[in-house]
DNA sequence: TTCTAAAATTGAGTCAATTCTGTTTTTATG
DNA sequence: CATAAAAACAGAATTGACTCAATTTTAGAA
């Protein structure tokens, strides 16, 4: 029995979390009070607060869903690299940054980001690190596997290199939505730019 | 003539700055009340919003204080590195990171981090991202000086390169402040084998 | 069905950043 | 030295995130 209690929990966190990213799109994070979110929602303040502990976590599980769709979608290229070192970099690459506007504006982003930052500890600041986490490792996967296929060479440090490729798309990424004139194919480009310098380094 | 109405407003700013930098320090970001910092300064809370934006900007300024002595430092390395590409951006990496903790604590950069990323174009955004810039151009030249010297080669992106560095450098220090238990030494270590993949690509 | 304890919801109240408006101080001018 | 315009100040009022005590709803036992 799923019991009613839960299909009612469920139903109220979907319909918080809907409201909030409406209403993020359209009024921007700052814009959106929580009086709004809730009366859009059809609970209480108090009840969102029961869910969530502070303004921030709503957002936070909307960045989440974000960035696992885009986990998924890298799986894909691990498993079958494009036979070349910058392709398979900027593959992959291309992939996170195509994808990032889909749920999430700029202004979005950047609240995810400075949250995350200032309050580390909470339940969306240890999940936005997860995150980030989870990235590099699937970086350092790509490096591992193009390793495999003979395609990197074997004496490189997979772990540093992985961590300085994911560091450096991160920070570019960073300046990316700090700037609402920035362009997704300027941004690509400058990156693969970087990654031409360690791509000479360690393709066999 | 310096003008009463300057002289004071100089010596305005410099008690709310000197007020704040206290308090921050004392009480934590979010412990520090604009009433506190107005109370200690010998101000209205109306004056100080008169001298800046808001809170953030307050702390923008003190920022600014500390990054610009950590440039001029920087200045020293850059006109006489190190004989070895290694131990030439360990040096100057170096200066950045024990530096850092000088005046900020690891909450006060959190902080403004974390503003600068969510109000990219308020003057303390503009002036954070200006700071960023200047650290990615000494890096910059430090590369162009060892080119010189014959130490670094001579077909190498130096623009792209100096990015990359420091890129990676800054997305390490952020997750470095995030931690209040990471320590220098192996923050320090952790980039520089990190940079190690980048050394054996470009040292002659 | 009825009752009770636990769980969840509610919204008025608190707190602190920021804004606003009337007052005071400084400067420039005759 | 008087005075009007400009600049800066003060602090009360506003605003919006978050809390908490009271109330309602649910689950399950009798």
């Amino acid at each position: 029995m799923s019991g009613l209690r839960a299909r009612q929990k469920a139903d109220r966190h979907r319909r918080i979390i809907e409201a909030a990213a409406e209403l993020f799109r359209e009024a921007g994070y700052e814009g959106a009070k929580i009086e709004a979110i809730a009366a859009q929602a059809e609970v209480s303040v108090g009840t969102i607060y029961n869910y969530y502990q502070n303004k921030g976590d709503i957002l936070g599980a909307i960045v989440s869903l974000e960035v696992n769709e885009v986990l998924n979608a890298g799986q894909g290229v691990v498993a079958r690299p494009p036979a070349n070192v910058g392709d398979a970099l900027d593959t992959l690459i291309g992939i996170y940054i195509e994808h990032s506007l889909h749920y999430l504006s700029k202004e979005m982003w950047r609240q995810a980001m400075a949250i995350s930052t200032q309050l580390p500890d909470s339940p969306f600041g240890q999940a936005y690190t997860g995150l980030d986490r989870s990235l590099t490792e699937q970086i350092r996967a790509l490096i591992a596997r193009l390793q495999a296929l003979g395609l990197v060479r074997q004496d490189i440090d997979g772990a540093a290199l992985g961590e300085l490729i994911f560091n450096n798309m991160n920070m570019m990424f960073i300046e990316f939505v700090k700037r609402d004139a920035a362009r997704i194919p300027e941004l690509r480009a400058a990156i693969r730019r970087q990654n031409r310098i360690l791509v000479a380094a360690i393709a066999v």
